[in-house]
Parts: C-alpha cells; sequence; structure tokens
DNA sequence: CCATTTTGTGGGAGCGTTCCCATGAAAATA
DNA sequence: TATTTTCATGGGAACGCTCCCACAAAATGG
C-alpha cells in the first residue's frame, strides 16, 4: 500500500490553479504573484511537498549529481579527497554518487557504467592501478559527459587533471636523503602502469643524478601496491650484501609499513635506515617515528577536481580543455629521515 | 547544442518495432522472440545505449539508491562503514548517496531534505553530535522511507538500529586497567546528548563499582569531541594534585590527541599513565606505544545497518520493525596498557 | 478611446521508461 | 474446419516535473 506522494498537482488543486503555476511559483520563477506564490508555499510546507528530483531530473535531462569513482577507501587519501570535492559540489546544489573500483579493472568499467545509467553530469576519476585500456572512459567523452582525473590519472585521453607535482616531489625527498649523507638510497616504487609511479621513479633517479649518485637498479623496486608484499621486498632490500641506508617509499602505506618492518629487524631509523613516504597520511605523524613525507594538499585535490568538473559540465562547449593543474608538495620532516 | 541521447525508441525504430517490445527485450521479459532479444541487444550494444535511470526511476518511482548521512569523513571510522554498507547494497544493484553533515544539525536537516527530494529508498544516519531535535526523521516515517541508524542512534524514534555494545565495551575496558592494578581511572567522556556516550560512561562506571572502586567526579570530563581540547583536558588530569595513573578515553581519537599530550608532558606510558580507546581506528596500531583498545567492527556495522535497510525495502510493511543489532567488540591490548 | 504591450495564468507537449490492455497471427484443441 | 489458447507485439497512459505557447485582463501610450 504504497502512499501517496504530495504533487504540484495536488497542491495546484486544493488551491484551485493550474500546476504550472504552482511549478512556477516553486521555483521562484518572476511572473507570478506574490499572493499566489505566498499561499503555494505555505500549503507545501504545510503538506510537506518535496519537489521530486527524479522527475526533475528526467525532465531537464541533467541529474545534479556528479560521479566520483575511487579505487579504494582504505587510505585516508581518497575519503578526504572525496570530502573537498563534496564541499564544492554541495554548494552549488549537486550530489555526488561514489563508488569504489576496489582497484579492479572489471569494476571500474562496472561503476562507470552505473554513472552513465544514472546519467550524472560529470565524473571525477582516479584510477585502478591495473588500468591499461581507457574504452570506457571513451564514452563519457562521446555523450559529452565531463571528465576530470585526480591523482592517477590518464594520459591517453584529452580531459583535465589534477595531479600533484610527483616529479618534484619525489625529486626533493631523495634529495633531502642525500643531503642527510645517505648514499645507498632505495626506492619502493609503483606500478609502472600508473603515471605517478613513473613520475616519482623520474624525480628519485633525477636527484640522484644531480648529485651524481649511481642509480641502483636493485635499490629500485617496483611492486603493486598490495602492502603485504611490503615485507618481502622491504626484507629482500635489507637482505642485501650492502643494503641501503635509506628507502624512498612511492606512498605513505608503503613507508608506514615498510617502517614496521625494519623495527621489526631491529634496525635504527633513522641511523641505520631512513625512510620517507609520500602524502602525509594520518598515519604518518602518529608512528614512531614520524614519517618524514612530502605532503599532498588533499583536500584541495577533491576542490580543486570538483570546481574543473564544474566549470566543465557549465560552460556548455562540447570539447574539454584538458587543463592540468599540478599542485604543490610540500616536505615535511619527522623522524624517519632526521632526529630533532 | 545537446547531444541527442540513444533512447530505446530510437533502437525501436531502427529494427522497426515498437518500443514495449525493445523495453521488455532489454529488461529480459520472457515474451519476446528470441531473435528480436538478440537483434535489440546487437543494436543497443552498437549504438551504446544505456538505460537512463532517471527515467526508470521515475516509472517506478523508487531511485534504487540508498542515502548515507555521516557526521564526518575525518576519521576512519565512517569510511569504512560506508564502504561496508557499498558493499551490500552493490550487490542488489543500489547505489549509495553520500552526504556529510559536518556534525552540524542544520547540516543535517538539509541533507535529510535532499534524501527526501533525490527519492532515495531508504537511509542510513548516524546523527551530529549535536542534534537532539529529531522532527527532521519524522518526515521519512510519514513518507514510509526506511531508516536505519548506526552508531550514533537515535531512541526517541522507533527504527532500526546497529550497534556495538557499547555499555560492555566500556565495561571490560575498565576493568582491563583496574584488573592492571590502576587506582585512579579517568574518562574522557563524550558529550551526554549522544547515547553511545553515555553508555560508555556507564559501563566505565559500573565497572568501578564491581570492583569496589570509587566513582571520582573529577576524573570524568565530559567534552564535545572537538580534538583540540583534549590537550586542555588531559593537561587538566594531569596537573591535579593527585593525577590519575589511567584513562579511558571515548574513542580512538580522543585516545590517540592523549597519548600525543601526555608524551609531549614527558610521563611513561602506561607506568605513569596506561590509555584505553575505542573503536580500533587505523592509527591506534601505529602511534607509539600501541593503543589498548576496544575493537568495534566497524566495516561489518556498514554491512549489518546496509542489510537491514534492505530487508526494510523489500518487505512494504509500513511499519519500521525496530531491531536492534548489537554488534560485538573485542579488546585488543597493546603497549598503552601493557608492555609485552 | 483604441491599439499595443505587459502580466499572470492555463493548457499541453515532452523527458525515457514501464506496464497494462488490446490485437492479430500462429498453434493447439475440439 | 471452427474455436479456443498461446504468443509476440503494438498502442498508449502514467510517473511528476519543466517550459513553451496561447490567451485574457490589466496597464500603457499616442
Amino acid at each position: 500500500m504504497k502512499r501517496h506522494q504530495v504533487t504540484i498537482i495536488d497542491i495546484a488543486q486544493k488551491l484551485n490553479i493550474s500546476k504550472s503555476t504552482v511549478s512556477r511559483a516553486l521555483t521562484g520563477h518572476p511572473s507570478v504573484r506574490s499572493d499566489t506564490r505566498q499561499a503555494v508555499m505555505e500549503l507545501a510546507q504545510q503538506m510537506d511537498y518535496q519537489r521530486n528530483m527524479l522527475a526533475i531530473n528526467l525532465s531537464s535531462s541533467q541529474s545534479k549529481t556528479i560521479g566520483i569513482i575511487v579505487p579504494e577507501f582504505v587510505t585516508s587519501f581518497f575519503p578526504i579527497v572525496i570530502m573537498g570535492a563534496q564541499e564544492i559540489a554541495a554548494q552549488v546544489g549537486y550530489s555526488v554518487l561514489i563508488s569504489q573500483s576496489n582497484e579492479t579493472y572489471e569494476t571500474e568499467v562496472a561503476n562507470a557504467k552505473v554513472m552513465l545509467a544514472n546519467r550524472v553530469d560529470g565524473v571525477l576519476i582516479s584510477m585502478t592501478r591495473e588500468t591499461k585500456n581507457f574504452e570506457h572512459f571513451d564514452v563519457f567523452k562521446r555523450k559529452g559527459i565531463p571528465l576530470v582525473f585526480f591523482n592517477r590519472v590518464c594520459h591517453d585521453i584529452e580531459t583535465p587533471k589534477v595531479v600533484v607535482d610527483d616529479y618534484e616531489g619525489a625529486f626533493k625527498a631523495t634529495e633531502h636523503l642525500i643531503l642527510l649523507g645517505k648514499e645507498r638510497i632505495a626506492h619502493l616504487a609503483g606500478p609502472p602502469s600508473l603515471y605517478i609511479s613513473r613520475k616519482r621513479l623520474e624525480g628519485y633517479k633525477d636527484a640522484l643524478r644531480k648529485h651524481k649518485r649511481p642509480i641502483l637498479d636493485d635499490l629500485i623496486i617496483s611492486y603493486d601496491l598490495t602492502l603485504e608484499k611490503v615485507k618481502i621486498y622491504v626484507k629482500y632490500l635489507l637482505d642485501l650484501p650492502t643494503p641501503p641506508d635509506a628507502l624512498f617509499a612511492v606512498n605513505d602505506p608503503t613507508a608506514i609499513e615498510a617502517i614496521k618492518v625494519i623495527k621489526e629487524q631491529g634496525l635504527s631509523i633513522p641511523e641505520q635506515i631512513a625512510v620517507v613516504g609520500f602524502s602525509n597520511d594520518y598515519g604518518s605523524a602518529l608512528i614512531e617515528p614520524g614519517l618524514t613525507t612530502m605532503a599532498q594538499p588533499t583536500r584541495e585535490i577533491g576542490q580543486v577536481a570538483a570546481q574543473l568538473l564544474l566549470d566543465q559540465i557549465h560552460t556548455d562547449s562540447s570539447v574539454w580543455k584538458p587543463i592540468t593543474r599540478v599542485l604543490k608538495t610540500e616536505l615535511i620532516i619527522r623522524g624517519s629521515s632526521q632526529r630533532n
């Protein structure tokens, strides 16, 4: 027994006016007499009428919703980005539809379909680490739905992106270790499929080059970001005939995991081995010793991405201006690299 | 220049059949010839047709979406709950509309309106710490939209709830400290407006009573959960003529903040003062010393809440069965209470 | 004082589906 | 062969809203 929804027609009938007028009154259309508007407003309130977005959306064929697809929710990074985006969206009356791809390509494709089906007005995406095929993004372009990539961006597709300066961040992080006198700096890198992995690796290498240090391939390990594997790789590094005296990890979760392993092995941080991460996640300040890391403006990433997306939505040009916003990173020095 | 959406009518025209048939073919209705279905499917694929949920939603007057309103996104707790809920929802084809109330009553009310306007089929809510008026929830009841509270529940309204056994958890946490030989156990409690605060306080007191310890009012501080204040309160406690030798904090963020302050003050944990939290958040294992805490099954809370909500949605009785699911907590002992 | 503009309102199409009812053809039954 | 049943399909209302067009009444202008 479905309870009847209160519609503008109900209001219209009670007031003995047409639904058009009610609609106009409710949406604040100027050409409606003020006493009519008054009456409508009051009755609406009284009947607790709620405008039916389902109908409005269909009628206007836009959902006033932006979709966000993120790979995971486990680290604090993505939730904070979402927070930032939601903030901006809410300011202009947009809702946010969130889905996580669980780092799986198939799920990402499915999520994209859901976004399409829900007729979101635009989508914010950070890709799966295993996404190598970008066809599921093309359809957005074909349908004229704006897309903005952030963090894990796709360079094969012309679209706005929001990233931090991964190259520079990695460069500075590595340089920090070099200036501390570290000689053998290992790098636990992300999968080469991700642009950010490649950029960070590049920054790392260039810092070594600038300071005339050799680039030692056996100190560079590229892994798939499944944290369980960190233990294996770190142990491998520590067991090397001449183990590294510093480790630059591709992100904070990795670095934190590494610190745990190193502590288990009874080595002293930062003396025997210094550790630097990337992101300044929530846990980085908590772990002992505190993790030196390149902070990224996480919330701001979400805000900027959402703003960029909204801009695209509101300029009705069907071409995407492939603006790339590069945000700055900042070195946060804590005990994992330098005793104070 | 709006690009025309591909609709079932387009498909129907190309195939020279009626839109009804296309609709049936697409939705898997049995009475449609298999070659017709085949043709429709293929053409749909080829034209990259996406069913328009906006229209489907209007037509079926349900959105296949559940709303989630949470107070914040900063701690790892709510994102993980959402993850759990999203998982369950996705399994049965439901989307999730998320909004955060930022711990503000007004925003919560606004969020509720948004949920209503979007015609969500049900809502999961964890209240703001300042919510004392529940009228904005009544409207859901009036409209027959299922509501499930979790974590921060509302007892003035008959609806399903998912909570952990806060009383028992607090009792055990406190007892743990007592059995460790602690004599003056302070409690940094949450605001009394929250049921969980009251329950945890109660558990704390009853544990003291059971073990014939005095309940010392100056060791019980109730605060509004804004972390900046923790420093003030902890310092106050430590500056007492006879300071406490243990602290039971209402949640992990509070406990972690307290540990930081205590360490700053140069006191040894757990010898001079032991600390116990509640929740087993991500940071609890990272901080030094590790935080002893009552773990709550965070993801499970989301899963159970979503399941309860879906059950309500699918049983079309208009009355809510006010089932309360109480999940178990578990004491995780780490260095903040006991050296190993 | 009549012609023109403005103002407030009603009527109705359209948004893209679903779903009920009708219809005609084929198949099954008498 | 005549009648009923099944099957596949078409037609059209409904979902609740917006928005364009039409129209009468009121306001303005020459």
